[in-house]
DNA sequence: CCCTGATTCGC
DNA sequence: GCGAATCAGG
C-alpha cells in the first residue's frame, strides 16, 4: 500500500482527531501503526501541539547507537537488583457511589450518622463518563477478588454484602487500577474538558 | 502484559 | 520516502 492523497488526508484527519496511530493503521488497513507514526513524523505532524509556545525542548542525547546491521550482541547489563517489599495495599475504595447513576448521585445517599462531607460543588461527573460506566459493566469480566491481577480491573461493583458483587475486570491500561472506563469516574480531572483545541 | 508515540536507519 | 525494529514511557 501506497500513501495516496487520499489515504494521507484521512491519517491527517485522524491524527488531528486525537486518534491513535494504531487505530489510524487499522482503519487504513495495509499499513502498520509503525508506518503511520514515521508518515505522521515525516509530514511534520508529530506534535499535535500548536507551535504557539516554545516546546520544553527534550535533550536527546541518545548516545546509544544502534548497530542492528554490525551485530546483535544484546549484552543485556541488567543488573535487577530489585527487591520490592510490596505490601499490596488493597484496591481503593471510595469510588464505588460514584458509579451510580447520575440522579443518585445528585442527592447521595448519606448514611445515618455519617456527617456530610463537605459538598464539593464541582461533583458532577460527565455524563459520558458515566454511560461509558454502565456498558462496561454489562461487559464485565466479573472477577472475584482472587482472580484479579495486576492488569485487570479492580472497580468493585454491586454490594458486597451480596453475591451480586464482582470486579469489573476488563483490562486497565497504563499502570492504572481501573480500565479506561472506570479510570475516568474514579477520579475527576478537576474540570470537564470543554474545550477542543485545535 | 497491554498500550502509546519517538527515533533510527537499511532499504 | 518508507516502515520494521527498537526505544521509552504510562
Amino acid at each position: 500500500m501506497s500513501w495516496t492523497d487520499d489515504r494521507v488526508e484521512l491519517l491527517k484527519k485522524m491524527w488531528g482527531e486525537g486518534q491513535s496511530a494504531s487505530q489510524i493503521a487499522k482503519e487504513l488497513g495495509g499499513v502498520t501503526r509503525n508506518a503511520v507514526i514515521g508518515k505522521v513524523h515525516r509530514l511534520g505532524l508529530s506534535n499535535r501541539s500548536s507551535g504557539g509556545g516554545a516546546k520544553s525542548a527534550e535533550a536527546k542525547p541518545k548516545a546509544a547507537p544502534k548497530p542492528k546491521a554490525a551485530a546483535k550482541p544484546k549484552a543485556a547489563p541488567k543488573p535487577k537488583a530489585e527487591a520490592k517489599p510490596e505490601p499490596k495495599p488493597e484496591p481503593k475504595t471510595e469510588p464505588a457511589v460514584a458509579a451510580k447513576p447520575a440522579q443518585s448521585l445528585r442527592k447521595a445517599i448519606i448514611p445515618a450518622g455519617q456527617p456530610l462531607p463537605p459538598q464539593p460543588s464541582a461533583n458532577e461527573i460527565s455524563p459520558e463518563a458515566l454511560a461509558k460506566v454502565n456498558e462496561v459493566e454489562k461487559s464485565a469480566k466479573k472477577l472475584t477478588l482472587m482472580e484479579l491481577t495486576e492488569r485487570t480491573c479492580k472497580w468493585p461493583v454491586g454490594d458486597p454484602a451480596t453475591d451480586e458483587f464482582w470486579f469489573c475486570g476488563l483490562p486497565v491500561q497504563a499502570g492504572k487500577p481501573y480500565c479506561e472506563a472506570h479510570v475516568g469516574v474514579a477520579f475527576q480531572p478537576m474540570s470537564a474538558r470543554r474545550d477542543r483545541k485545535r
